[in-house]
DNA sequence: GTAGGGTTAG
C-alpha cells in the first residue's frame, strides 16, 4: 500500500465527526484517492458505521458510486441493520442481488440477518436463511450464530436449535448465542441443559446465564449462579443489579452496587446506566444523588449516555428541577436522546408550557426531532390541556418531520381530546385512525369516560376492550368505578359478577418510599410488619387532625366494592399511598419532601388528602403514579386535579 | 479492508 493511502487511512480512523469526516474526504478526493475502491470503501463504512447521525450520509455516498463491490454494499446494509429502520437494510440487500454480478458472501449474511432480527420477521429470516443455504453460508460460524438469535427475536427457540445442530463446530459465541436463545423464549431448562454440556465457558457464558435467571424471574437461581462464577466483571455486577431491579428488588439492587464499589471493579459507563435506569425505576432519589456524587468526580460527566440516564433518573425520582440542571451543565454535545429526555421530565411533572419553549429550542439547535420526541411533546400538551397546540404537533410531525404517526401518537392525542372532556371528538378520531386501534387506546379512552362520568360511551368501548384484551383486571375495574360513581349498584354487581366468574383478580395498588436509603414498600390493606404498623398508627393520627382542623371527610364514590359506609371510608384509609406517606411523615426529617411511587393510579380521595397534608402540616409531596408526576404543595397539586 | 454472545439513557 502506499503512504498517501495509508495515511489518508490512519485520518479516517481517527474522525469523530462527520465534518471532519468531509475534510478528510475533501483531501481524499484532491489526492485522486477517491476513486480507489479500498479508501471508498472505507470511507463509505466510516459514515455508515462508526460516526452518528452520518447514515443519510453514508447512503449519498454510496449513490456516487456506479459500480459498488461487496464490501461497500455489506457497509451499508450493516448501518442500515443497525438504524431506527432496519426494514431498509433489506431493500439494500434486494438491490444488490438484482443488480450486481457478485454474489453476497458471509459478511452480507452475516449484516442482513442481524437486521432482521432486529424488525423480528420471521418470515424475512426464513426467506434469507434459504437463500444462504443456497450459497452453503447457512453453517457459517458467523451466519449460523446470527440465525440463532434471530429466530430467538423472532420467539422460535425450535428453529435456534436447529440451528445449532447443523453447526459442525460451534464455538463458545455459537454456544452462548443458544443460551441466550433458550433464556428468550422461556425455555430455562433447555438453557441449563445447554449450560452443563459447554464444552468451553468463559465469563460471557456465566454472565449469560445471570441476565436470563433475572429475566425469567429466578433471582434465587441467579443469584447462585453469582456466587458460583470463578471471576466477575462489571458486566456481571450490573446485571445483577438491573435484574434485581427488574424483579422489584430495590434495595438487593443497589446493594449489589454498592458491592461492587467494595470491592473496588470500576463501573463502566454502561454498567453506571444501568444502575441509573434501575434508580428510576425504584424512584431512589437519595440513592440516585449519591451515583451523581460519584459520577462527577470519577469524571463520567463527558459521556453522554450518563449525563442521560441520569436527567431520567431524578424526572422519574420526581425532581426535575435536577434534571434540567444536569441538562443545563452539559459539556458534551447534547443528542437528541438528551433532549428528548429533558422534554420527558417537563411532560411528566406537568410542566407542559416550558416543553413547548423547550421543542423550540431543540428545532433552533438543529437536532431533527423523531418519533419519540413527538410523544412526550403531545403527551405535555395533553398534561397541560393545551389542545390546539397539541394538534398543530400533530400535524406538523407528519408535515414538517415526515414522521408517521404510530399507534403511541394516536394515543397520545385520544388522551388529548379524552382529557380535555371532547369524548365524542376522541371517539371518531379512534373511528378514523387508519391503523386498527389497540387496547391501550380504547383503555385511553375508558379512562376519560371515567373522569368525565360518561356511561354511555365507557359501555361502548368496554366492549371494544373486551374483544381485544378481555381479562384485563384494570379495565373492570374502572367500568365498575363509573358506575359506582353514578349509584349504579347494580351495574357495579354485574362487572363485579363477570370477574369472579372468568377469575380476574384485581392487581394490587403498591406504594413505595425511601427512608433511610432503603425502599419501603406498602399494599393496601396489608398489615404485617412492624413498618406497617408505624405507618398505620401515624396514619390514624394525620387523619384525626385534618378532620378537626380543615373537616376533612373520607371521599368514598369511587370504591369499588359494594359494601356500606363504615366500610368503605376504613377501605379508602388504607390505600397504600397514604400508609406511605404517613410512614414518610413518621420516619423523615421535618420539612424533608416526602417522595412516593406508586404502580396504579392515585385515587380522588389520596389526591384531596395529600393536597390537605401539604397545607396542614408545610411539606411538599410528590408522588409518581402510574402515567404521571403530582406535586403536593400549600393545598394544591401540580396537575391542576385533571389527571 | 467488514462480523456473531452478556449489562445500556428518550
Amino acid at each position: 500500500m502506499n503512504s498517501s493511502k495509508q495515511f489518508c487511512l490512519s485520518l479516517l480512523s481517527k474522525c469523530k465527526t462527520l465534518k471532519s469526516t468531509k475534510q478528510v474526504q475533501a483531501y481524499v478526493h484532491k489526492t485522486g484517492l477517491d476513486t480507489d475502491p479500498l479508501v471508498a470503501g472505507k470511507l463509505l463504512l466510516h459514515c455508515a458505521i462508526s460516526i452518528s447521525d452520518a447514515l443519510d450520509y453514508a447512503r449519498r455516498l454510496f449513490l456516487h458510486f456506479p459500480n459498488p463491490d461487496v464490501f461497500m454494499y455489506n457497509a451499508l446494509i450493516r448501518g442500515l441493520a443497525e438504524s431506527e429502520t432496519p426494514q431498509n437494510s433489506l431493500l439494500t440487500f434486494i438491490e444488490m442481488r438484482r443488480k450486481s454480478v457478485f454474489l453476497p458472501d458471509s459478511f452480507s449474511f452475516a449484516f442482513i440477518l442481524k437486521g432482521v432480527a432486529n424488525y423480528r420477521s420471521l418470515r424475512d429470516g426464513v426467506q434469507l436463511h434459504c437463500q444462504a443455504l443456497c450459497h452453503g453460508l447457512d453453517t457459517h460460524l458467523f451466519v449460523g450464530t446470527t440465525l440463532i438469535s434471530l429466530y430467538a427475536e423472532c420467539g422460535r427457540v425450535d428453529f435456534a436449535k436447529q440451528v445449532f445442530e447443523e453447526m459442525s463446530e460451534p464455538n463458545v459465541v455459537t454456544w452462548n448465542a443458544t443460551v441466550t436463545a433458550c433464556f428468550r423464549c422461556m425455555d430455562v431448562e433447555g438453557a441449563e441443559g445447554l449450560f452443563s454440556q459447554m464444552p468451553f465457558r468463559n465469563l460471557t457464558s456465566w454472565n449469560v446465564m445471570l441476565a436470563g435467571y433475572t429475566k425469567a424471574g429466578e433471582v434465587q437461581l441467579a443469584r447462585q449462579a453469582f456466587s458460583d462464577m470463578p471471576i466477575k466483571d462489571d458486566v456481571s455486577w450490573s446485571t445483577m443489579v438491573v435484574g434485581f431491579a427488574h424483579n422489584g428488588l430495590f434495595d438487593e439492587a443497589f446493594g449489589f452496587f454498592r458491592e461492587l464499589h467494595r470491592e473496588r471493579i470500576k463501573p463502566s459507563e454502561v454498567s453506571l446506566t444501568s444502575v441509573l435506569s434501575a434508580c428510576a425505576d425504584a424512584g431512589a432519589f437519595e440513592f440516585g444523588k449519591i451515583l451523581h456524587g460519584f459520577i462527577e468526580k470519577a469524571g463520567f460527566l463527558q459521556i453522554i449516555s450518563v449525563n442521560n440516564a441520569l436527567m431520567d433518573a431524578y424526572s422519574k425520582c420526581g425532581n426535575v428541577g435536577m434534571a434540567r440542571l444536569v441538562f443545563q451543565s452539559m459539556t458534551v454535545r447534547r443528542s437528541i436522546v438528551s433532549w428528548t429526555s429533558m422534554l420527558a421530565g417537563l411532560e411528566m411533572h406537568g410542566h407542559g408550557d416550558e416543553a413547548v419553549q423547550l421543542f423550540h429550542e431543540m428545532e433552533e439547535s438543529g437536532i431533527r426531532p423523531d418519533g419519540i420526541t413527538f410523544i412526550s411533546l403531545l403527551y405535555a400538551c395533553s398534561h397541560a390541556g393545551l389542545i390546539e397546540q397539541g394538534c398543530a404537533y400533530f400535524h406538523k410531525m407528519k408535515n414538517s418531520y415526515s414522521v408517521e404517526p404510530a399507534m403511541e401518537h394516536y394515543g397520545c392525542m385520544v388522551d388529548l381530546y379524552g382529557r380535555a372532556g371532547r369524548l365524542q371528538k376522541a371517539y371518531e378520531f379512534v373511528c378514523q385512525m387508519p391503523i386498527s386501534p389497540n387496547a391501550i387506546i380504547w383503555r385511553t379512552l375508558l379512562g376519560a369516560c371515567s373522569f368525565h362520568g360518561n356511561i354511555e360511551l365507557a359501555k361502548l368501548v368496554k366492549e371494544r376492550l373486551s374483544e381485544l384484551d378481555p381479562n384485563n383486571s384494570g379495565d373492570h375495574v374502572l367500568l365498575s368505578n363509573i358506575y359506582a360513581v353514578a349509584g349504579k349498584w347494580r351495574d357495579v354487581a354485574t362487572v363485579r359478577r363477570s370477574m369472579t366468574d372468568r377469575r380476574i383478580q384485581k392487581s394490587p395498588g403498591w406504594s413505595m418510599i425511601e427512608v433511610d436509603k432503603v425502599m419501603c414498600s406498602f399494599v393496601a390493606g396489608e398489615r404485617q410488619n412492624k413498618i406497617t404498623e408505624e405507618a398505620y398508627d401515624k396514619l390514624t393520627e394525620i387523619m384525626s387532625k385534618l378532620r378537626v382542623e380543615v373537616g376533612y371527610v373520607p371521599e368514598v364514590r369511587s370504591v369499588l366494592h359494594d359494601i356500606e359506609g363504615e366500610e368503605k371510608e376504613n377501605s379508602v384509609s388504607r390505600h397504600s399511598e397514604k400508609l406511605a406517606v404517613a410512614f414518610g411523615i413518621a420516619k423523615l426529617p421535618k420539612g424533608r419532601t416526602i417522595r412516593i411511587v406508586k404502580n396504579l393510579r392515585v385515587c380522588g380521595d389520596c389526591h384531596s388528602m395529600m393536597k390537605l397534608i401539604s397545607k396542614v402540616y408545610r411539606i411538599e409531596i410528590v408522588v409518581r403514579d402510574r402515567s404521571r408526576f403530582h406535586l403536593f404543595k400549600d393545598g394544591f397539586c401540580s396537575c391542576r386535579d385533571y389527571w
